[in-house]
DNA sequence: GACCCGTGGGG
DNA sequence: TCCCCAAGGGT
């Protein structure tokens, strides 16, 4: 096991390098435990380097927790563009929420009572604790799980729960009893600039003397790579449903599957172009135009591949039977029109941003241009 | 435990 | 161009 005599020397000389290279992220500057929750919550699978103006832009927007509490969702999903995992700003705000009608707006002060919050899993709500509450509580990240399976030479799973434990009580056996929080952010911060994945720059350690895989030179084996799925090809259509008459364009709110709680372009398995064709067709109100070329938009292990399909009424039909024909063509719902000049403004994800461009460049498709 | 969910940047 | 991946959490 671990000797305590050594538990003191990992977080001395840890704290001092931190306190000399730490990088000056902008909620470092001073503590504030909203910034440290958002800031905390938009790094979960996001590199620092696209979070760092996304922050600073989100608490200029929506400086306290009550702001977040009743922000209107258009506001919520162009401030988390560009970040992925849409359910991360969603849990935000039901947090929010919970916290200005159940806590009276006082935020949790303890690691458990932070995993209440929607959102917060055993990661998150350690580094809030650690870091705005002085807990002496470990936080385990992909950073620490790297160190710590690298400083005990660990070539076996570190992965996976069981793996999880051994790392998180390692890490507990460490801990800095005075500045916890600088501890956990210091692991962090090692395993981030020094201790990386690939090309660990060993040299530069300060816990290179206690470090087992430097010692038996077999970084490269640890930790064990996390198992990853293969890759399945997507193919689907964006359906960009234009009335003439309005000058406007269908937008839906997606509820499930991918890109949950966004709203955008009604998108469609290509399997299922033929048959919405068919009954659009069946209809002279309408023209049907296959933009040319295609996108391509990864989500998660899906490699998607996109074609636009623009549906122009280029007759009044909408304003009587558009309820019953849309849900005939099983489009998700609920679904309303928004001017098309005001397109762009409303689209949040990378996807519905590339379909735009393949309709607002296309001589077929542009608003301005006639068709 | 298995599987789900986005995106921009880097090699 | 293509593949890899990053300060995880929910179901």
């Amino acid at each position: 096991m671990h000797e305590c005599q050594n538990a003191n020397q990992y977080a001395k000389e840890l704290l001092v390098w931190y306190d000399k290279h730490h990088r000056p992220l902008p909620w470092r500057q001073n503590i504030n435990i909203y910034h440290t929750w958002v800031c905390e919550v938009m790094s979960q699978q996001t590199t620092l380097a696209v979070v760092v103006p996304k922050f600073s832009e989100f608490v200029k927007q929506l400086p306290t927790v009550d702001d977040l509490a009743v922000c209107d969702e258009d506001t919520l999903r162009q401030l988390w563009s560009g970040l992925g995992y849409y359910a991360r700003a969603r849990n935000l705000k039901k947090g929010a929420i919970f916290i200005v009608e159940h806590l009276e707006g006082r935020f949790p002060q303890s690691c458990k009572e932070w995993l209440e919050i929607p959102g917060c899993g055993l990661y998150t709500a350690a580094v809030i604790a650690s870091v705005c509450f002085n807990e002496k509580v470990a936080c385990v990240d992909g950073n620490v799980t790297r160190v710590v399976s690298r400083l005990l030479a660990l070539s076996r799973d570190v992965w996976g729960s069981s793996g999880q434990s051994v790392i998180r009580d390692f890490v507990n056996s460490i801990i800095s009893d005075e500045r916890p929080g600088d501890f956990n952010q210091a692991m962090m911060e090692l395993g981030a600039t020094v201790c990386r994945k690939t090309k660990p720059l060993c040299l530069l350690c300060p816990l290179r003397s206690q470090c087992l895989a430097s010692e038996k030179n077999c970084t490269e084996l640890c930790p064990p790579q996390k198992p990853r799925r293969d890759a399945v090809d997507v193919e689907l259509f964006a359906l960009i449903i234009w009335r003439k008459a309005t000058d406007t364009i269908a937008i839906v709110e997606r509820t499930k599957g991918f890109l949950a709680n966004t709203v955008g372009f009604p998108l469609i398995p290509e399997i299922e172009v033929l048959e919405v064709k068919k009954r659009f067709k069946s209809l002279k109100q309408f023209q049907l135009v296959e933009l040319p070329g295609t996108f391509a938009h990864n989500i998660t292990h899906h490699r998607i591949s996109g074609k636009a399909l623009v549906v122009q009424e280029v007759e009044d039909y909408w304003s009587a039977a558009v309820e019953d024909f849309w849900q005939k063509l099983g489009l998700p719902q609920p679904f309303y029109w928004v001017a098309s000049q005001a397109i762009a403004t409303k689209l949040s994800t990378s996807l519905d941003k590339k379909v735009f461009k393949l309709f607002h460049v296309s001589p077929f498709g542009h608003p301005n241009s006639k068709l």
